[in-house]
DNA sequence: ATTGCGGTTTCTGTATACACAAAAGTGATC
DNA sequence: GATCACTTTTGTGTATACAGAAACCGCAAT
């Protein structure tokens, strides 16, 4: 039956490994897992409902994205988050995202960062609405970052940058944004998509590298005030 | 991304997944299994003498690395090199090193820069000594490299640096530097190097741009002229 | 009270068996 | 001779069983 094979491609039992993975990574991103709880196989393995070689793989994976870490004797432990790893995930960062956008601005292909300019034109609007708008404008960013992806053209560079924002996300967490920050973040933005539509390499790169500046103290500076109090 | 460091202690017999890791990563580094070529499960266990658990642990790791890649229909094959694909890996590597060595020039402790430099400036007789003389030049540079590492003093940029010198080990293999350019790249290196030991991130960071832009051009040539034979 | 030791338990590392899907081979029919 | 259905083979995905090692716990000795 047709029906039968189509449904087996489409409606997508997903590898239990796949599945694994997907639960792990996003449990930790979101900070289910709290940075330095312990993973167990067998009861890990339960809890998701796989067997326990799946469940190996999925935490290879996540231990080769950085997000978990061996332990010596027994089991893994969720890789945790220190200050002075946000600063050297930052310098990573700077050297990453300052190519990216280079090389954005000197391949562009403007019709897309046209769109996005339009939209983070109306970004402090968004800011004023409360956490709806908050998180249409963080979608705001992805699709920014997506077409940057797009426009850099390189697996290795891009493949980099997705690993960073991996991690990048654990962050944002444990410190959130202000909205002053956020707003002037999108003033920012909004110059780098200037740059890049008008195909100003080193504008672009100095803009970014700017805006990283900012956006580190702010994290630093969100975390500190967390930890006062 | 850094790779799991591995709790090994010393003497103890190194784990099957260990094994087969090092040694498919070896192969493929070192031409051994060329780019496309097939890797199945059961045959690569088999020919390593582990069992299929342990070798698909290895492979995800090998994927992981960016040295393999799962294919259409069934199992995984060596990724390939192309032209385009070294080109891509010298913009992101670009961005590492650059950031790299400007860290380095400004959190530099001098002393084992002082100790390289004295190394490189006799590099060019080194040259002179045929093959013996160019592996030890090769030995150098990692010596740098590793000299730089420590500076760096940042997990995520290192790991970074290593993803990208594994693919850089493959591209050297097709594409043998002549001792002309061999020479240059050591005078490149020492400015480099002075650079650091002098505090001058910018500098560093120049010369760093200026010296793989001719590598690259070194590598693609000598593909060039590889693919006119 | 603390520390050293041995048994117990728990957990990982590895091998293997089974299930299911895809490709290749085979034969029959037109 | 070509094409299509069916069988066989091959290979992956997953579960599970087994072995060895590390942590835990209690007991005893100082």
């Amino acid at each position: 039956m047709y029906t039968e094979t189509a449904m087996l491609r489409l409606g997508a039992p997903l590898r239990a490994s796949e599945r694994a993975y997907r639960q792990l990574r996003g449990e930790i991103l979101n900070g289910l897992l709290a940075p330095g709880a312990a993973l167990l196989e067998v009861e890990q393995a339960e809890r998701i409902g796989v067997s326990r070689t799946p469940l190996r793989e999925a935490v290879a994976r996540l231990i080769a994205d950085g997000l978990v870490v061996g332990r010596r004797g027994r089991g893994f432990e969720v890789t945790d988050i220190s200050v002075d790893s946000i600063s050297e995930l930052y310098e990573l960062r700077q050297a990453l995202e300052v190519q990216a956008i280079r090389l954005a601005a000197t391949r562009r292909e403007p019709a897309p960062f046209q769109e996005l300019r339009d939209a983070f034109v109306t970004a402090p609007d968004l800011l004023e609405q409360g956490d709806i708008g908050v998180h249409r404008y963080y979608v705001l960013i992805d699709e920014l970052e997506d077409a940057i992806d797009a426009a850099v053209e390189n697996p290795f560079l891009v493949g980099a940058l997705r690993a960073v924002r991996t991690h990048l996300a654990r962050i944002r967490r444990l410190a959130r944004s202000n909205p002053r920050r956020l707003r002037a973040a999108a003033a920012e933005h909004l110059l780098i998509i200037d740059a890049i539509i008008a195909g100003d390499p080193s504008l672009a790169a100095h803009a970014t590298h700017i805006h990283l500046h900012q956006s580190l103290l702010s994290v630093l500076a969100a975390i500190e005030e967390d930890s006062e109090r």
